[in-house]
DNA sequence: GTATACTTATATCAAGTTGATATATCGAGT
DNA sequence: ACTCGATATATCAACTTGATATAAGTATAC
């Protein structure tokens, strides 16, 4: 997961490991956030994996700037192909990143992730309905609002999502201007 | 986290750890999930800690049942009594539980809550107006508008959750039937 | 009636993440 | 010269995830 994030953001150009961290919590801070602990291990791992390359730059004591391979470029963009998922907000970070991915792939991702999101809206309905009714049965519904609402909120969030998602499905369309197509 | 959660479960009576997993999935699963890796260690660990207990049924294999210690108990309402924060949907599981709180103790946290909330709201649409300002200096805006449309998903759902936490304030005072009061 | 498959039930492990803490440099101001 | 805050990297214990292992109980079919 931070692997791919760190990529994504190498996209725009080399920077150390402590400007990602802040590029990251600049920009898609208010949903995901990167601690050292995790980043650091992080590029080690793409630097040995090929994926970046990171190189002292002499100046400050250890200070690395970290530049992105085309073989890390190629993981980037395999992984913003990958199917739309809500699990961790990952499909925020995605469109985030959607600007790079190719715009037929892109409707088609879109596309069946709003399928999807309906899919588990209708889902929820169904199971607000039945709760509901048994809520009717009981002698004090009041006791058990607050538990109630719970669900009720998770049905407005999943509006929010799709409504979002289909915004998203009616913007014109424009192709990636840095030539990121997969293929 | 999962310890708090768990000890709310065990509110409602008895259980064994499949039976907690199952009703954390059916209950709060669309928005928190338990792995048996964290489920079960955490079990050792309530149990070490005095605040559960767990006796062998005798029946299955090696079934167990959980019971809430007084201790546990108290743990678990100081966990809910504490400030409410978005951290990991937390205040989703804590609201969850909130007809266990205290009236006049629940209505200062969403009260405080609503307030940060609204702080949170202001600064994101100050965000939001400087980046729609910088942007409308680019020749091609179109090339950033999903990085840009994911800031415009964080404000609606940040006024989703507002409105939610508005609606509960709104809720009727209905003092928790099973006498929790922290006192 | 017994083989087959699913559900219940607990446990373990590698890999990854968090949050805290440690250490050191650099630049700006006083 | 001194101090403060920002820059920069590293490490660690505790915890979580996702996968996998194991085995007993239960239902279904043939």
């Amino acid at each position: 997961m931070i692997d791919d994030v760190i990529l994504g953001i190498l996209m725009e150009g080399p920077m150390s490991g402590y400007d990602i961290k802040r590029t990251i919590d600049q920009s898609v801070g208010f949903f995901y956030s990167a601690s050292f602990g995790s980043l650091y291990p992080a590029l080690k791992r793409l630097d040995e994996q090929k994926l970046i390359e990171g190189e002292e730059t002499g100046s400050s004591k250890n200070k690395k700037l970290y530049t992105l391979r085309p073989e890390g470029r190629d993981r980037f963009l395999a992984w913003l192909a990958e199917p739309l998922t809500r699990a961790r907000n990952e499909h925020m970070l995605k469109i985030f990143f959607y600007d790079y991915l190719n715009a037929e792939l892109r409707r088609g991702r879109l596309q069946s992730f709003s399928g999807q999101l309906q899919g588990e809206l209708h889902h929820l309905r169904a199971v607000q309905e039945i709760v509901d009714r048994e809520t009717e049965e009981l002698e004090d519904p009041g006791a058990y609002a607050h538990r109630l609402s719970v669900l009720t909120y998770g049905l407005r969030s999943l509006e929010t999502v799709l409504n979002w998602v289909q915004d998203l499905q009616q913007l014109p369309v424009n192709q990636p201007s840095k030539g990121t197509d997969e293929s």
